[in-house]
DNA sequence: CCCCGAACGTTATACGTAACACCTCGGGCG
DNA sequence: CGCCCGAGGTGTTACGTATAACGTTCGGGG
């Protein structure tokens, strides 16, 4: 019990050379220590002077000796002795579906650049997108995290998420039925509803909504919006076809859609751009022009839609404003702050794939 | 130094509760204490149990009864201690230029799916594809890692990477003059050279090089690669217009090389897919027909080739593989075996952007 | 002459974990 | 009987950092 009476420990050597501890705990780099022998002070007066918490204490002659020798021993902070002491590591978790789509890589730009300048760092969990219980996200992202921005597409990684009792923002998730601290969302309803507008002021009365068929709450908002708006032209008809996201899928939805039963549509509706684009391809395989036979409205606004042609005419959303109030929200909530709840506005962009309906026989 | 005669500590009241300790470092979670005081065992004994490193040591009821009390509270290891103990992290930092390049997006979730197989870790380093000195990696990404996997193409980050001191695994770069302790490759110049010859074979005599006037190994390579394999035709010619990356510049200087001076090429090569769909766009604006008037080549294979009209011939290179090797390398170094060097094959993937050229006048 | 308060640092922890070196105890064996 | 052995643990330490609490010197005012 008493630590007197001789180096309980195995190789006690009291040179000063450590001759190598027989686990080698730890790569050999420069620490504080070594930068406080170096310069003739304590190590807490390093980390006084590297932590800029100084003033006052150190003078500045010393202060400057610390840092030229950090430099020049290119000391680095160890990362996890700093989070281990301070209980926290300024860092957040971003769980999204998958970055390929690139809507998500834009949320994560916007996230990290948000994130650079409050000097907190972003990791990324991908929720691999099929279903399943998914890794424990706490495990395979391995880093030690202060919070969490999900997207609510990341729906099988959310229960695992519950349980760390970390502060949990939602990107784009029913305000109403959300136990997060915070939530992000984006005006989807509006935007659709603009998208249906824009068609009815053309003079379509014939839709087709080619839907993701995906259980996420963004898209039951796409569908609802779409169809108010469109019924508010007593004539107008809608149908949907649901379908997996991607091209080939949206391709093969779309021709469902154009070649079912009844009149054909005379503008396609779709859930985003990739759907868009499958719908583009599925008229000309039948011999449709866009816009001039068929008009095809996308969402999202991804590079797609300008690398088609014709150009889509699609809802831009702010994907990078995303990220960033996640990060904005979440910050808050960690320092305390209750954050504002933030709704994001998209936006029509009319392009070249939405024109009047080819008149009627 | 002797620990008997009362606490030094200031709060010296030897209840076991810890009664706030007035800066609270820690957010309050089950540690492996709080588990084994449950379990009426030292936290020794939790870490061995947790750690699977039990058997012969620890009978089998105390194992279980450790392990159901860990679920039951909770129990989540603390990553930050555990990393400053073991002195790694199991955490690699994948740089590269931006995840909006599909390409990019997809050789992450290669990165992080293999690394998810090894108990390893991914954070991102997007390196601002501006230029400019960028921020350090290490401090951004705010996570302690042990290793680097960067892309040649995040050369602004290079330099300061570096400086750590740890290992590091290129992607890639050029082999040759490369420090890296690991260097995974495309077999860029195979690509390049298949191409050609796939055009050549066609009859086509007529080039131009819509190159990605970007300084990076990659794009030299595919610049003299296609200089080889085309003038194996003796009568063919290739004249080279340098663009910046992306749709709208990629048509700007397909417009170029269309209408320069001289007879007009028949097949434009391009650097990549992005490009190759503004060459598309400037080929129907300026009336000519992919692939009957004008043939049109991409490199990458992203999702936007087949998204296209006509879909893209292209070359299709093995994003998530790369992402793959990079930490099977990384891993390797780290374990101290000697990585292969691996370089990954492309493959050219013939769709409806090529075809023979127009009958010369 | 003495005490005081700046100025300038230092000492001592504590964070939570994993690994090592010891303990203890009952039984088998020579 | 004495001794060792293995099973089943415990005590202690160290990782590198940040900070609260505590010295120590020195010049000056009362």
């Amino acid at each position: 019990m008493t630590a007197e009476g001789g180096t309980p420990h195995g190789h006690g050597d009291p040179t000063t050379e450590p001759t190598t501890p027989a686990h080698r705990p730890t790569a050999d780099r420069t620490t504080s220590r070594d930068v406080a022998r170096a310069a003739g002070v304590s190590q807490a007066t390093v980390s006084l002077v590297l932590g800029d918490k100084w003033r006052g204490r150190v003078s500045e002659r010393t202060a400057d000796s610390v840092r030229a020798l950090a430099r020049e021993l290119g000391y680095r902070p160890n990362l996890a002795a700093r989070n281990l002491r301070l209980g926290r590591t300024r860092t957040a978790l971003l769980v999204v579906p998958a970055l390929t789509n690139e809507f998500f890589a834009r949320v994560h730009a916007g996230a990290a650049h948000a994130a650079a300048e409050h000097s907190v760092g972003v990791v990324l969990y991908p929720s691999p997108d099929g279903i399943g219980p998914a890794r424990d996200p706490f495990d395979s992202a391995r880093a030690a995290v202060d919070g969490i921005i999900a997207s609510s597409m990341a729906a099988n990684a959310l229960a695992t998420l519950r349980g760390g009792g970390l502060p949990l923002v939602m990107l784009d998730s029913d305000p109403l039925r959300s136990d997060a601290a915070a939530t992000v969302n984006l005006d989807i309803a509006d935007g659709m509803r603009r998208t249906a507008e824009h068609l009815l002021a053309l003079g379509h009365r014939r839709f087709a909504h080619i839907a993701a068929g995906i259980d996420s709450w963004t898209f039951h908002v796409r569908a609802e919006a779409l169809a108010t708006a469109v019924h508010q032209a007593p004539d107008a008809t809608l149908r949907t076809e649901p379908t997996a996201l991607g091209v080939t899928e949206g391709r093969a939805a779309a021709e469902r859609a154009l070649s079912g039963p009844g009149p054909r549509p005379t503008a396609l509706v779709c859930d985003d751009d990739l759907i868009a684009a499958g719908a583009c391809k599925a008229a000309r395989r039948l011999g449709l022009r866009v816009p001039d036979d068929l008009s095809i409205t996308g969402f999202d606004d991804l590079s797609l839609a300008t690398a088609l042609e014709p150009e889509l005419t699609t809802v831009r959303l702010p994907a990078a404003a995303v990220g960033e109030a996640g990060i904005r929200a979440l910050i808050a909530v960690l320092d305390g702050r209750a954050p504002e709840p933030t709704e994001l506005p998209g936006e029509l962009v009319v392009r070249d794939s939405t024109a009047p309906p080819p008149a009627d026989r």
